[in-house]
DNA sequence: CCCTGATTCGC
DNA sequence: GCGAATCAGG
């Protein structure tokens, strides 16, 4: 892939913005972060200030950023899931929660409190990161949570336990 | 180990 | 000019 004016341009504004040569490389496509640091260089743009590593400034959310649903809305749409298989005698019939947050008229867990997210686009997933989505698809905003998701798990653990709620207790709690 | 940017150097 | 390899660091 070539440095078009294009490719510059999104390289240098993201730059500015604070984004790492990895995520920048990752949204320009087609190159490394090798590639976007080198470039960066090339162009003369100013370096990172220290060279501190991923500590830095990062995700700056300044104040009052109540990061609470972000998916309560649509997501109550598809909610539960009943799946009824009525076979022969009463044998099975179970109902499976489809991976469901805050449904209809619910009241168990909200208090899960959701650290921050590192605001990942759809190509910057990779195993260990929380696949958790934010935001409205359509919008240019939508991201995934991108926190640490242990080793096999899809989700952070705070998305985890949003995530898979054990649904034999859960109708017990209730 | 994950990640970060910085530098080098063959292409 | 480009970027993989490498280095240095959190």
């Amino acid at each position: 892939m070539n440095w078009t004016d294009e490719r510059v341009e999104k390289l240098t504004k993201l730059w500015a913005d604070g984004l790492s040569a990895s995520q920048i490389a990752a949204q320009l496509g087609g190159v490394s972060r090798n590639a976007v640091i080198g470039k960066v260089h090339r162009l003369n743009l100013p370096g990172r200030a220290k060279s501190g590593g991923q500590s830095s400034v990062r995700t700056k959310r300044t104040t009052a950023a109540p990061r609470a649903p972000a998916y309560a809305g649509r997501n109550a749409a598809q909610t539960t899931r009943t799946v009824s298989r009525s076979s022969g005698g009463a044998a099975l019939k179970q109902d499976v929660e489809a991976v469901a947050v805050e449904d209809l008229d619910t009241r168990p867990m909200e208090d899960v409190v959701v650290p921050i997210s590192r605001r990942l686009t759809l190509v910057e997933l990779s195993e260990r990161t929380c696949k958790w989505p934010i935001g409205d698809p359509l919008l240019e905003d939508f991201h995934f949570c991108g926190n640490d998701s242990g080793d096999a798990s899809p989700y952070c653990s705070y998305h985890a336990k949003l995530a898979f709620q054990p649904s034999s207790e859960r109708r017990r709690a209730r």
